[in-house]
DNA sequence: TATTGACTTATTGTATACAAAGACAGTAAA
DNA sequence: TTTACTGTCTTTGTATACAATAAGTCAATA
């Protein structure tokens, strides 16, 4: 794995948790790398915005309950608009990878652990019908640029507080998603996808004065 | 000028063509560097989406029609949202700012002798207001991701094609959105900054068959 | 004890050298 | 004329060395 997806990955993953200062040359032998690709990596990253400018280098960015609304309405704003176009602009190929996304993602819910494992399973197969839906609308500049807002630690580990209730609830509303599409009704599946990615944002403020996980945020000033 | 900004604005200002072949011991030498942060420059941009990859290497970026439309459809959503959103949060010191902004785009338009230089002012002046506007929706994210999709240097060039009085159109709706947003009116400056977008747009979208214009685009496959 | 200052150390910023791998040109064969 | 091949050459990918500077340390002074 290259030096740009390894430490986007253990960020991702909280293995570099936020405010943890990320040295070159630390990561260079991790990488058995010289510092230039690692510097390139990091300037990547960078223009990410998943780290900041910390002592003459930089670390970890950590997210404020702020920082966590503000993502959860930019995102809510772009991917609602993205299940409306999706409803217009959907091919037959569309819907069969809508539906099979699902059924998987159904699967994963029956079958949970709810081990680290697991979790990371349900991540993936939610985050394949999401990124159906925003590849569906057929708008390459909207998916970038929601790939880019949706790539934050909080999504990952968001799971992790969802009960066998709430997952169950969300795969209903992906369905629900799923049929708007189909039927090519734009403002119902607008406001669905609105509605599930606000009920996601809910689940993830509520959990945040949880003290398992407040480490991992800054107090905002 | 560090090496980011130097290619950034030469390719914003047409300096770069679409399609032109970035290469690293050029750059270098023209900025009097090495090529180390001259790659960092360019790992940065290409994050961005500004330049991609060509050739090993890197090119200019080209935009097709298409892109165009996607990313005035994204720029709108975004940024009408960020207008009904400043209606609700703006404070008094962006009431000013905003309607210095304006003043001063009133007095470029006035003043304007349709020159480069002059044109340079008036994009200035307009996106002074518009980034007033995004700014006063206090929403730091909702500010960072629309910065990436209006950086684009189709905007740059857009404004050779405004005559007067789409000029002037185009202050007396960017006076409509400002009393709109001091008024407290969040649909009614939504809608303005709505309009006023796709105004833009279709103004581009007119041009693009535009000789002049044309090789800085390339035909949609 | 808190604060300032010089000193030491660690880490980044930049340049350069070498290795690797496409791109290109020229040639030969179909 | 086109295609395929081969060797050369340009340009990128990586490592490393050195310079610059910020950070940390410790002692002296208020």
């Amino acid at each position: 794995m290259d030096a740009y997806n390894y430490i986007k990955e253990a960020i991702i993953l909280g293995k570099f948790e936020p405010g943890m200062r990320l040295g070159e040359e630390t990561l260079a032998k991790e990488l058995n790398l010289s510092r230039t690709p690692i510097r390139e990596a990091i300037k990547q990253l960078e223009a990410e915005g998943l780290v900041v400018p910390l002592k003459r280098g930089v670390g970890v960015r950590h997210f404020t309950k702020e920082d966590i609304r503000e993502i959860y309405d930019l995102r809510s704003l772009l991917e609602s608009y993205a299940a409306g176009q999706a409803a217009i602009n959907r091919t037959e190929a569309d819907l069969i990878e809508l539906e099979t996304a699902n059924q998987l993602y159904e699967k994963e819910i029956f079958d949970t652990h709810r081990d680290p494992n697991s979790i990371r399973n349900i991540v993936r197969v939610n985050s394949r019908f999401h990124d159906t839906v925003v590849s569906a609308a057929k708008n390459k500049h909207l998916y970038f640029h929601i790939s880019k807002v949706v790539v934050v630690p909080m999504v990952f580990r968001s799971f992790y507080w969802y009960t066998d209730f709430q997952l169950q609830q969300s795969l209903e509303v992906h369905k629900i998603i799923f049929e708007a599409i189909k039927n090519k009704e734009p403002e119902r599946a607008r406001i669905a996808m609105h509605e599930h990615i606000f009920q996601g944002r809910d689940n993830v403020l509520k959990h945040l004065d949880d003290s398992t996980i407040s480490h991992l945020f800054k107090e905002e000033a």
